[in-house]
DNA sequence: GTTTAAACGAGACGGTACGTCAAGTCTTTAT
DNA sequence: ATAAAGACTTGACGTACCGTCTCGTTTAAAC
């Protein structure tokens, strides 16, 4: 949510609060009109606010634009950080992993695809953006900088690159789904594993 | 170019023939916009008109929509298929990704990210987008292949999940660019041979 | 106003007692509002509230719309009845016309114009209009009949087109100004003179 | 009409000519919906733009806002000026009198009194509406003019008030009605004639 | 050399969505 | 109970593109 939640002290604004309720429909509107339509590009403002029963100035005052609003709604799709009590670097790998590519990882791919040109533009969606991607990323560097300590990772690894590896493969697949032949099924655990063993005989 | 050159016999079309001159001037204007505006969202074919000195009509006669004339003008960016003379896999895989982010990676990136959602609907974009992309996919197999034969890279090394192994993090680098925390500087050896050593101890 | 001032016995209201402050603070902003515009249709609801330092709602208990508003500000533009103490009909004529067109005669012009297709629909709002109105229309009927009785006047004069011939051509001057060719200057006493005299030779 | 009709040589211009059905769709239905509606404030761009089956941009591209359309809608409501083949200026006066205020006087007096705040403001909407006010006003100065030359109207005669005087209570007849307890019948020669008797016994 | 058919630059067409603004209503907290 | 603040729905505003459709003008092959 963009809502300027002041750190401090919180101060109670005066007049009427924003209808949480709102909040909820307008979200779960961008959710619906990405799954029946398909398209990133078919979910317009004003579809949402129709479908949410919602008029356009409720979302303005929340999202100061149609990107703002698809980020938050990203952010929605992603489940939350898995926690880590894995008994090797391996298994939690295998477990973030497989948070980030949750249920809804097809329509991240594409609306995350559709949001790229305009986070170079603008430095405050960038950020919004960043708050997403960011945790997930930090979490998957914690667990590689552990399994370095641990001995289980060589230990010149990598580290940013070795998340890259992880990641990129991951995005590549649920943006294209089938024409890479790589299914679905167990990708996690094969991607985690075929990183490890290394390609060289 | 989706121009119908009848396969057969090639009866020469009466009237006057397509301009040569504006097929390039359009995918000039194309590139040019991409440039210095940053978003493929800023490219629109009214400006792309503008820019080459074309009318609208001149370029609806030659791709079905926007997203078609998008997908060319990728194709455009992407270097030819570099020869594969190297000494060794390794180095024909260097080369191979380094060709595939070529100068304009970042464009690259973006208008992909672009084109995505509409890939998913109609399947003549796709089939386009799939005309650009597979010959260096399988490109990329051929050399895996003849790395397992020559006993350079593992015997049960699983050909589609390396390519994406391989494609993935360069096309996120594309797209996120320094946020990742990786340098572009010497990428494509450094993901290569973090590929072929593996991260485990 | 179209405050509920019961007429009857005046029971003290619970509460909070109504802020007279308030009542001024509002139709001095519409004055101002007008006054620096230029244009009744830069009076929106919305700055009048702000410039007045008042809530939205605080206006809308008062008056049940914006022209109901807008038409009390116009009554605060007429300055009053003026007093009849005329030597004849015809000095008592100018002082009217002259009343009529007060300080802010190109304003009134403006907001009336503004106001007029709302007057045709809501029948509330047309008679809060006449209520405006018809005071200054009946004082000059009665400023007419009285010169018709003391011979001033011909006998066969046309109360209600004489009211108009009076009343129009000041009005169309509040409203189009310069444009008309005719100089504010001395206007009453020439419209009077003028209308009195006739135009045939 | 906005259109760039060009003086002199009237070069054509390049690419498709603008639809003259679209020209008279748009002005019927700007008259359609005045009559209907009642209010000028019903006449909203969209709902002309759906009655008329058009674009909004087929609108905004021959007319540069709202008022200015409003203007044009104006002029053709009035009706052509009437020859001056009279036996006297008084015949004349009559008959342009009767002319302005044409079987949609109501429309015309509503509409221009909606316009009139705009007008004060943009100039050059000022100036277009100058263009169909002007030509009917300098007429009538024609046969004030004439009638003083004939002897038939007095020598001292003041030209622009009385044009004034014959056009203001018109106007305001036709915004007020019959509130104004006058009625429209034969208006036009009863105000001539009061106007040219004069009101002194 | 005509004819002729298609391509050309230009720009109007009906639409859809954008992001803004105001109207009039409703909901909160403070007085 | 009223006040100020500000959220709410509704709907028009004017702009920008989309993809299609005339216009009148080239251009080159076919006659």
């Amino acid at each position: 949510m963009t809502s300027t939640t002041s750190a401090g002290q919180e101060r109670k604004a005066p007049g009427r609060p924003r209808s949480a309720q709102a909040d909820e429909a307008i979200l779960d509107a961008v959710l619906a009109l990405m799954a029946e339509g398909q398209s990133a590009a078919a979910v317009s403002i004003e579809s949402v606010a129709a479908k949410a029963g919602v008029g356009k100035a409720t979302i303005y005052r929340r999202w100061p634009n149609k990107e703002a609003l698809l980020i938050d709604a990203v952010r929605c799709m992603k489940g939350p950080l898995p926690a880590l009590g894995g008994v090797s670097a391996r298994e939690d790998l295998i477990a973030l992993v497989t948070a980030n590519r949750s249920n809804r990882a097809r329509e991240y791919g594409i609306v995350t695809a559709c949001l790229l040109p305009e986070l170079q533009r603008d430095p405050e969606l960038n950020r919004m953006h960043q708050a997403v991607m960011e945790p997930r990323r930090e979490r998957m560097r914690e667990i590689l900088r552990r399994g370095v300590e641990t001995g289980e990772f060589r230990a010149d690894l990598d580290i940013h690159l070795t998340v890259l590896m992880l990641s990129g493969p991951s995005m590549m697949l649920g943006m294209f789904g089938d024409a890479t032949g790589v299914p679905e099924q167990d990708f996690p655990e094969k991607l985690v594993d075929a990183l490890l063993r290394g390609a060289s005989a």
